[in-house]
DNA sequence: ATTACTGCAAAAGATTTGCACTAGG
DNA sequence: CCTAGTGCAAATCTTTTGCAGTAAT
């Protein structure tokens, strides 16, 4: 039982196991993964679960705002984050990598941004491109495409 | 001649008529337009024009980094920003029209990512989606796909 | 003259939808 | 029970691609 299940149950969906396993991906999972990396991750597990479910749960889980929808990430894919606290991700121009990096200003930036716009913001993409560490000193290596 | 049309030409490209009205638009635009907005754009201007060609423009001036892709707009279309000092995206998640937003910070967070990720900084892509005034008092209206 | 670009049509991918069947509450 | 959810297949929508003709340099 996590966040997610919860938000379903409390209000009044049915709790399958599909959904059930979805959601458990979606919440223990630091990939920020697509419909089709959730798909392939549980298919051993759910032999016949359809890729029109996977896709209607996220729709559910992300109309009620309990996953972000964080966009294409270069893949031609959307990414869900059931992070929904600010934060930012580092990618990787040369190797593709995306990391997560805490930065607390985030947070008043966000605050400054509702405020000031009158939006009643629901979430951010805060993404920034360059080259790795691993990468400006030539050690970096291309991550293969899963 | 604007900075796209510039790029194009010192990259030794051709500046046929159509690249020239897809960069003004681009760069005199403030709706961070999609690929069949601009089309439909400019479709009156040159009646032939195909939207494949605004696509390939568009892949030329994104992968020389003339151009920013922001991402789906909640619409399930790229938009793209010539504006390319880092600056807020605002989307609207109902009415799905981007504006952009000033926040000073944000130049501190990227000197602060910077140093205290190692990563070589090449550019920035911040969006807030949410729901702007107008969607959250209900006099909001879906914009047309024009 | 070259050859990059255009425009058409077809293809490719991701996501959505319709519907009969199944199973959660 | 009852009806929301599943899984399949077909449909839809955005974006890409192949190719023959066109035009920029």
């Amino acid at each position: 039982m996590n966040r997610l299940t919860i938000g379903l149950k409390q209000a009044g969906l049915r709790l399958t196991p599909q959904r059930v396993a979805i959601c458990k991906v979606l919440a223990e999972s630091k990939d920020h993964p697509s419909a089709m990396m959730i798909y392939h991750q549980l298919l051993p597990q759910f032999p016949t679960l359809s890729l029109a479910t996977v896709y209607k749960t996220l729709h559910v889980l992300k109309s009620m705002g309990l996953v972000h929808a964080l966009g294409d990430a270069g893949d031609g894919a959307e990414h869900f984050d059931a992070d929904l606290t600010p934060h930012v991700n580092l990618v990787c121009t040369k190797c593709h990598r995306v990391v997560d990096f805490d930065e607390d200003r985030i947070h008043e930036i966000q605050r400054a941004v509702a405020e000031r716009s009158g939006y009643e913001i629901q979430g951010a993409r805060i993404v920034y491109y360059g080259l790795c560490p691993d990468c400006r000193s030539g050690n970096g290596t291309v991550r293969e495409q899963v």
